[in-house]
DNA sequence: TAAATCCATATCTGATACATATGGCAGATG
DNA sequence: CATCTGCCATATGTATCAGATATGGATTTA
């Protein structure tokens, strides 16, 4: 049987009538009885009762017009949906962060919207530490992945610089450096003798790299004598006492009694990128648009 | 596009490899290659990514692989399906009875027995007086109707008589005739002075013109002192010691506080047929199947 | 570098779907 | 009651299409 023995049953079974479907359906009446005929051999069993005024539905027939109006429907929506996966306009995608990436308001923007762009396509958000998102993301378990630092090793991706952002210094309410917050920036130097809580190097070496960097392009090696292992555990650590600690502008949104920012003075190095890793080659359709509305969306957040 | 098409393409999507599905499907390569081509234009999307090494599908040809696999399940099952329906193994009978049909020990037997050698067989059971039945059955709502009376007219219809069974009289208790429950049977003639209840004439004509008219032949005419519009709510009226009734010996299943059976003495007409009545013609399978179980468990019961 | 693997293209052929002509049967009509 | 009408079924011919065979092109493998 093929989808056209469907399409003729349906069209006998709607017009109770051979010479009527066949006009309908385009062809003469023979072929088409005989068609019927021939899906009743096959189905074995007989689909109409014929009558000296047109032909009936049996009672097997009515069960088989059911079926055969759902299959043919569902072909259709086949079709049809096979069309928008090929388009990109419905699937499904994975996409990473960082653990500080969604402070960045950049990242809820730019997902919100593509769910507004592209209701039928599914997005899977997952969160965790750069090494571990790479990781997935060549594995095919994620799709695209936002990150905020150099990984060690980018090879077979390809990453897209979005932006960056500068980072600012996050000190213990009552810290001596605290006082006139937002006013004048804080040389980078005048934080030489204070003790550092920094976000764990293997969680984010970027950030750690930079930190360390531009310190010692400052005159000294920073003492750190706490490493978080999440960004909020930095924040936590730093609103206790335990020292100082320097983070992207982005986190500011993340009001923590006992933490008060403070803006430094410009450092060249010391900014916090936030780039677009996805595996090189042919993306999906839905990735494909993904990685073009954020880049687009980039531009115009700048 | 035909079922073919998707044939081919699943078979190509699980193989991964043109030539290992072209031997799967029993044709050569080329025309297999062909089919698919044909196909992606159709759906008007690229459903494989060709490689040195064989074909992987896109994304669009994954989504379109779990409609494809769908699709081709459905028509198998109503392929499936609809041989069930005309072998009258699956589908919907709806079935009468009148309301003292139940009572008869046959009827909940034969349906069950219906139920069991049947169960993708849906039953719609209905009950009702002779006459809305037969109108029913005319009307295609009901398929078949247990009847226990000879309806005014059963033209268009085809009656099985299935069994009969006897009338018994059924007395209040402390009747003088009550006495003895079970002994000699009562004549009829015993009755001539007696007020009658009985079952409304219009809920179930056969009953009362056979009462009726055994009487006469017994040589009295009944006093009817009330009709009852069910016939429980003749049981009912006897208990209360309204008068007495005629009713058929299954009745007695439902004992009553207040109500006493006695048997009568042989009289020819007064009997209690039990039929089925469906219409003429071609029934679907299923009734076939249910008139057939319940012809041939009938002459099992006597 | 030659061979192997795999899909794509070209060409031919048999099978099939459809067109046309006509027949048969039951119901409607005069 | 005879004739006509309406509708599906049968017979025959033909154009189209699916599949076979032969061969080519590109990439990988030995």
């Amino acid at each position: 049987m093929e989808l056209r023995h469907l399409r003729y049953f349906v069209a006998v079974a709607e017009e109770g009538h051979v010479t009527r479907a066949a006009e309908r359906l385009g062809i003469q009446q023979p072929p088409l009885s005989l068609q019927i005929r021939a899906l009743e051999r096959e189905v074995g069993a007989q689909l109409f009762r014929r009558r000296p005024r047109g032909m009936e539905l049996t009672a097997a027939g009515r069960a088989f017009f059911t079926d055969a109006q759902e299959i043919l429907q569902r072909v259709d929506h086949a079709f049809a949906s096979t069309r928008r996966t090929a388009r990109g306009e419905q699937g499904r995608i994975a996409i990473g962060f960082t653990n500080s990436a969604p402070f960045h308001p950049f990242v809820p923007r730019v997902i919100r919207a593509f769910r507004d762009g592209f209701p039928l396509v599914a997005l899977n958000l997952e969160e965790s530490g750069t090494s571990e998102l790479v990781e997935a993301l060549r594995a095919e378990r994620l799709d695209a992945v936002f990150v905020r630092s150099s990984a060690p090793d980018y090879s077979g991706l390809a990453v897209h610089f979005l932006m960056e952002e500068k980072m600012m210094a996050a000190l213990p309410a009552g810290h001596r450096l605290a006082a006139n917050s937002g006013a004048k920036p804080l040389d980078l130097a005048a934080l030489n003798a204070e003790p550092f809580v920094l976000y764990r190097r293997l969680a984010g070496p970027g950030f750690y790299d930079a930190i360390i960097t531009a310190c010692r392009d400052a005159g000294f090696n920073p003492t750190v004598v706490q490493e978080a292992p999440r960004i909020l555990s930095t924040l936590n650590l730093v609103a206790a006492g335990l020292g100082i600690s320097i983070v992207p502008a982005s986190l500011q949104r993340m009001q923590m009694d006992g933490v008060v920012y403070r803006r430094l003075k410009t450092v060249r190095k010391l900014v916090a990128p936030l780039s677009l890793a996805v595996r090189r080659g042919e993306p999906s359709p839905a990735v494909g648009r993904f990685v073009d509305l954020v880049r687009k969306t980039a531009k115009a957040f700048r």
